[in-house]
DNA sequence: AGAGGAGTGGGTAAAAGTGGGTAAAATTAT
DNA sequence: ATAATTTTACCCACTTTTACCCACTCCTCT
């Protein structure tokens, strides 16, 4: 994250998008959530899809993920600038670092502290989430 | 582990893989996984498949094992060069010894003094876990 | 002893990443 | 409406990292 609140996507990441365009939004965690805009549009079509906005739930929905959400541009050499509104949400500051998450079909951008958080207060579900693999996997097999 | 942090698979562990191209990532311990591209298929497959990413524990298992995930391709001396990043979260510094464990379908590989540590720590539980098979054996037989 | 495989170290060129300067655009003030 | 200031985008130059290749040593087996 530089102090122009520019992003430099890791080659790594960036090779696997086609298009430069991506849409960045608030996640359900503390970070954002970076889709293509075709994995965009799958993601808000089922939101918007799962009821009409005089469901409650659904508004709540439609106002922490689907408004926030911003077109943002890959420049020349790489980066995206993320706009102030949605680096505030994520506690993001320019001239910190950031860790960014490739998860196939998204990516995550993390403050690193917030990040460090996350991992250490999640240290115990992870590993009974892990348990649970071990069940999946015996089941399946 | 040299200062490059390229680490040399021992030709018993590299005769038994076919390809060059090898799947690392973060282990439930403080370790790195080592996969072939079809290994590591099964296992994203097995965590993506598990749940969307709007379930808590599916974004935990992803964030923790599928994000960090990197090909990585043997070079022609027989040696991989460990990420950086992948490199700190196990704790294995350049130039410092390592100790790799062939199971079958994975590697792990580990920081020699993260290594003992575990083995330390997880003494009873591995006697625990010997009782526990004997149990199973026998009412197998 | 010599050949061949295994392991080690390092040099170089290309790619990736970083920072900053300048021009264009937008906003504000006069 | 125009000038001034801020913001944004774009480009270029520099630094760091990574990938790739080659040379050497050591050990083992013939």
């Amino acid at each position: 994250m530089d102090d122009k609140g520019r992003f430099l996507i890791p080659s790594r990441i960036r090779n696997e998008i086609e298009g430069s365009i991506l849409v960045i939004t608030r996640a359900v965690e503390k970070c954002l959530w970076i889709f293509t805009p075709e994995e965009w549009e799958k993601i808000s079509r089922l939101i918007m899809g799962s009821s009409s906005m005089f469901n409650s739930r659904t508004r709540l929905l439609q106002r922490r993920i689907i408004a926030p959400a911003q077109e943002c541009e890959i420049d020349k050499s790489g980066r995206i600038t993320i706009p102030q509104t949605l680096r505030q949400s994520a506690c993001l500051s320019s001239k910190k670092e950031a860790i960014i998450l490739g998860v196939h079909n998204y990516m995550e951008l993390w403050d690193v502290d917030a990040y460090d958080n996350y991992l250490l207060d999640s240290e115990d579900d992870f590993l009974e989430a892990a348990e649970d693999l071990d069940k999946l996997l015996r089941e399946g097999a």
